[in-house]
DNA sequence: CGCAATGGGGATGGCATCATCCCCTTTTGT
DNA sequence: ACAAAAGGGGATGATGCCATCCCCATTGCG
């Protein structure tokens, strides 16, 4: 059983990265905490083995470095025996390095944290390295979402809209069938399912 | 049809500020951005009634009130026919009157931002105000999130350990039920089958 | 005592999604 | 011209969640 918090004031932020921890984590239960006294409190009465940490909290200035890790060193003490991800909005590679000394095992900025993403996190963290993900702005996102696409229509649909120019349709089928565990056709099928929904609704995208 | 458009750089965010416009609206489809000149080209191609921008984009220095309000000012005016509402990291009434001078019709932080809010803002610019939300740390959440839990389970849950000392479970239970529209029993049962998973787990937080 | 609130469940039908299997036509590339 | 890729769909069982209705025992309180 894993027992995880996340340390962060943004309520939806907070939320998001719960739902990426339970999504990523098997037999494990969340805490959310929105200031520090809440945090600590928490680390005091129960044992966590993750904390993921934003050093931005309410009470202290997101701009003064001195805050921010002060912020970072509290927690890290107060639960020792976790492993310790430090997610910020703002990027600094100097201040990933303060964390790294303070204990943190990575440091990840929110601009460059997609859905998903966090499992590779934690992979890095199993093999002992320290992950840094800084901000890239290279595959910069553009999202469409349709209310009427079930969960797996939207992923093969936005799949298929950031893929590389070039690739084959059936390229990305395959790469959501090895991704999810399931028959490529499947893919296909759930494919073909999202364009019929939009053709009817006169909203298809460019590049189909 | 309802057109959204989100223009925000983290991922995690925008998705879920879209999540919470395709839960709020009927017949919508949502866009994102994850950079203002992806936004403005956007807003070039297609109408929307709709654009929720965070002034913090990439490119720009997120502490510089200039460079904030010119991203405000930009997306404006590039939909100039569509609501617009501003979501901040950063707390400061000041810019806020800014924004609403640029035309801006609501101001909202996101530490102030809890899921399924974002309809009640909607539905002050509907009256003709100018909806202001800072952040709010009085009622500071405490979340815990359990994996085996299905939604409803977790919601009553969650409205359970956030309620009123001395409020019965009957209350929350007839809560639960009006804001959902569903039996007041059903609430209950739910919340019964919650906690029967918590107790096979151990993990019964005080309280019940 | 009687009654309301609480704790602990079983069983049900409806519904949406998932994943799979199948069919066909049209377009594109070489 | 032939094969590969893409477009357009029907039908299926399994599963999980939603919402409801039902049962019971225990506890607290006036």
């Amino acid at each position: 059983m894993h027992r995880a918090l996340v340390v962060e004031d943004q309520n939806l932020m907070r939320l998001a990265l719960m739902a990426e921890l339970r999504a990523g984590l098997r037999d494990c239960y969340v805490a959310g905490a929105q200031t520090l006294p809440m945090a600590k409190q928490l680390l005091e009465q129960d044992q966590f083995d993750l904390v993921i940490t934003d050093p931005g909290l309410p009470g202290f200035d997101p701009t003064s470095r001195h805050d921010r890790l002060h912020v970072v060193e509290t927690i890290i003490e107060a639960a020792p025996g976790a492993v310790h991800i430090v997610v910020t909005g703002s990027d600094d590679e100097e201040e990933a390095s303060a964390c790294r000394l303070l204990g943190a095992r990575a440091y990840v900025c929110k601009t460059g944290l997609s859905q998903g993403e966090l499992p590779l996190v934690l992979e890095q963290i199993d093999r002992g390295e320290f992950s840094i993900q800084l901000s890239d702005l290279d595959t910069a996102q553009l999202d469409l979402r349709f209310p009427t696409l079930t969960p797996r229509e939207d992923e093969i649909l936005a799949m298929m809209m950031h893929r590389n120019t070039g690739t084959k349709r059936r390229a990305v089928f395959q790469e959501l069938a090895t991704k999810a565990g399931i028959n490529a056709a499947s893919a296909e099928r759930y494919y073909k399912q999202a364009r019929a929904k939009l053709l009817k609704l006169g909203r298809l995208p460019e590049g189909l």
